[in-house]
DNA sequence: ATTGACTTTGACGTAAAAGTCAAATTTTCC
DNA sequence: GGAAAATTTGACTTTTACGTCAAAGTCAAT
């Protein structure tokens, strides 16, 4: 239990490369433990590298996930931070549900293309 | 009818810059007409503009939107070339599917964390 | 104790997608 | 038809998110 991951056990299950990992930890998104010099990522990290690259895959940039991250780590207790927050929250749910109506979007017309393509191989491939 | 728009109309419409659009032409996306040397944008440009900004949105990289418009431009007529459609339009669907994942798990944190933040806010301000 | 695999640090490089700036046209508007 | 505003071109710069070395350190196993 409570094992630590090495950095290339982390690598290789998310596809990303080491230089990735030490540059999010460079940018302050992650701080994995340390024997020497060698890092030790516990599953927090882990957990957390999944959430860094959740953000990635929707466009997020380093500073945003940073934000993000340090929204979690210690949240406004102050009403006007607060208040800010949930504006900020409010911006990116529109970002967001704009980015899913684009994707829905797209995906219909992959839809068209796929059927168009269907139907001009049955046209040309009547005997293949 | 059959109007021109002028560059800084469409500039000011999508809220892009002039060097944008025309750094879009550079890289061969779109083909506005020319009076002397100034631009001149159709409707039918002005059409591929809002799906090059759909495509930008959703993290499409140039070169993809510019494959995505040539396939609407001329469409593959050879079996292989078909079927190599298909399985790239395959996975593109898969990463779309991939994101739209991504998004609806970040509006529910974002939810959460409206919440939470709405929570605090009655705690703290009860009087407020 | 040596080989070989892994890891770290630091410096420099790079690709994508524009931004910026200057100079030369061009167009528009009165 | 001439000033002001808009547009073009080209060159150079910037930012983000890593990639790519090189050199040195570390660890595990033989």
């Amino acid at each position: 239990m409570n094992k630590y991951y090495t950095i290339t056990e982390l690598t290789r299950e998310f596809g990303v490369s080491t230089r990735t990992l030490r540059f999010y930890e460079d940018e302050g998104l992650i701080h994995p433990e340390r024997r020497g010099r060698t890092r030790l990522f516990r599953s927090a990290d882990r957990r957390l590298i999944m959430e860094i690259l959740r953000g990635r895959r929707i466009g997020f940039t380093i500073a945003e996930i940073r934000e993000i991250i340090q929204v979690y780590r210690d949240p406004p207790g102050e009403a006007g931070q607060l208040r800010l927050l949930m504006k900020r929250v409010e911006e990116k749910r529109d970002e967001l549900n704009q980015k899913r109506k684009d994707i829905e979007e797209t995906l219909e017309e992959l839809n068209n293309v796929e059927e168009a393509c269907l139907t001009r191989l049955a046209e040309i491939g009547v005997g293949t």
